[in-house]
DNA sequence: TATTGTTATACTCTATAACTATA
DNA sequence: TATAGTTATAGAGTATAACAATA
């Protein structure tokens, strides 16, 4: 039933992703933000720069690059005029669900880097958590 | 016998890996240059800069940082006079297996940024993983 | 003439500090 | 007075391009 997953599916996935980021000229927190609020709806800066481990300096830094770019919009906080809702716009919740669509950011940053060292120590890692998970 | 690998162990060698470098002021790439060094010997700088994916000025860069604060030393190349080799000095060899003894940076890099997200496709992946290896 | 590595320079992403507007 | 977000500025890490030395 798993047979199917091989490596060279698992790779094609990764490499998809990151030509559909760098084709659409995303950074990783660039798209992190399409996806949080893919996830959870329109987002406050400051919980945005919570939830990333940013500071506020920089979400606003990223979120103008989105905007020029028409990924994402600012819109009032109606029960606090300091604050705004930052959601995408169309054309940005497309470009969120075509590269979910093509891979997997998560599995892409893990796997990306690896030397022959680091998969070593990873596939003892694995181990002991498959005897964990599958017992 | 595996039971002993709680997420508490996992996350204190983490923690303790990082605090590590934090602690002794080393980059990732930095760091990274030293274990390669520590797992194949001395290194020509062209090599390091296939293997890393990075550009030979940027070499240049972290090799200097390494070589001012004594933890690699720049040997010449018998056999071409145009490149040397980089090698760690028993400082350096000292600080990396340190580092590898607190903890695994290609663990601390995988699961250091996860939000809930990322968590589950990660945990569908090792269900995924864990039946091909645990049948 | 081609290649290795360095230097000079610029760009991206991040942070800190000072500021504006609102609470 | 405190807080949300922006602006201005600086620093770290990367890249590109021009260069020197050697092959």
């Amino acid at each position: 039933m798993y047979r199917e997953l091989s490596d060279k599916m698992t790779r094609h996935r990764v490499v998809s992703f990151l030509s559909h980021l760098r084709k659409n000229d995303l950074t990783m927190n660039q798209y992190k933000i399409l996806s949080l609020i893919e996830q959870q709806g329109p987002w406050l800066p400051n919980r945005l720069a919570e939830h990333m481990e940013l500071k506020a300096a920089t979400i606003t830094y990223l979120v103008d690059a989105l905007e020029q770019r028409g990924l994402v919009a600012r819109t009032p906080n109606p029960s606090d005029g300091r604050s705004h809702y930052v959601n995408f716009t169309e054309t940005g919740r497309q470009l969120v669900l075509d590269a979910r669509s093509e891979g997997d950011y998560a599995v892409m940053e893990s796997f990306r880097q690896m030397d022959q060292d680091e998969a070593d120590h990873l596939y003892i890692l694995l181990r002991l958590l498959g005897k964990k998970l599958f017992p």
